[in-house]
DNA sequence: CCAGTTTCGATACGCTTGTATCGGATACTA
DNA sequence: TAGTATCCGATACAAGCGTATCGAAACTGG
């Protein structure tokens, strides 16, 4: 055989380089070509160690949400603010998949698995389930408004304090 | 000067026809051969209709924007679940544009518009501006989560109605 | 030391995309 | 009614995409 290059850290750098594209310009600005060249390594490289462009983009998205739900650790509290406001890097990514995801039927069930194991993590540190996916979808919302600009970062931590601190959507019927 | 087909119907109609298609394949799936085909016009009437791509998209991001506001009347808590359950198609094109606002710079103030508006709404109703932040945040989140799987319509219904209840977020912090 | 097999990077290919261009049809003007 | 300026739909074009293919290099087994 040939040289045998490590290809487990080929993969890694591979995946960096995806997470750096979708990054600056979203998911649909990643190209092969460009990949690899980020990566520095040739196209044909990144064409063996993944097959197709859609496995290159599933591997990249079940690692992403690893790395949300290793960084989501601690009490509720840090959990929560750890998930919404996230390196701006690694949430564009997330948000792109999301939007990917949505329409593309082979992206969504492990995305799905990446909200149930996040939604899990809530649900065992609040006790409760439905206070656990109104906690996860309030992240979501704020680092998406933070990522277009509507919201700035201290807006987007001023809102989940008044909400962790149970002030913000209280009694909302009132209004 | 040749006949003049009525400008405005038709921009109204090739803008369905993009609604119709980011619904189905998402943003970066809409084509202006398939918009055109869809609304029954010529890829040229297209061209002379909106210039570029873009400005066509903005137009349309500009119109569900002004879609969405427009359905979300009445008290706090009927805009809250008009906002958070919105009708399907129009969710998944308000999706597709968050995910392309975050990268794609000309598309961004539109939305921003769009959210402020949003926003602006709700703190008239709510009288508070960081809870109308925090709910406009838990729909979209929701919404998202409802898109993709991870929610059915109905949980996130629960979720949004114990937040309007106030006892949702409560005291996260002591979880 | 040589044959064989496997993996490497480079290139070729077909397809789709957004945009530009072009003759023909049309409706005002004089 | 003839001229003309404008707008129409069709087609042409260059670029970029994902994927397939190919010769060369390199390591192993005999």
């Amino acid at each position: 055989m040939p040289r045998e290059v490590d290809r487990d850290s080929r993969r890694g750098r591979i995946t960096d380089a995806v997470f750096l594209l979708a990054d600056e310009r979203g998911l649909e600005g990643v190209t092969l070509r460009d990949v690899a060249a980020r990566a520095g390594v040739s196209l044909g490289a990144v064409q063996r160690c993944f097959g197709t462009k859609d496995e290159m983009l599933k591997f990249a998205l079940d690692e992403v949400g690893r790395r949300v739900l290793a960084r989501a650790g601690g009490t509720a509290d840090e959990a929560a603010r750890a998930l919404a406001l996230p390196e701006r890097a690694e949430a564009r990514v997330w948000l792109a998949f999301v939007a990917q995801a949505a329409v593309s039927p082979n992206l969504a069930p492990a995305l799905r698995a990446s909200y149930a194991d996040l939604e899990g993590m809530f649900e065992r540190l609040l006790g409760d389930r439905v206070r656990a996916r109104a906690l996860v979808a309030l992240a979501d919302g704020l680092t998406a408004h933070v990522l277009i600009g509507h919201l700035t970062p201290e807006q987007a931590r001023e809102v989940l304090d008044r909400c962790l601190a149970g002030q913000a959507l209280d009694h909302l019927g009132a209004g």
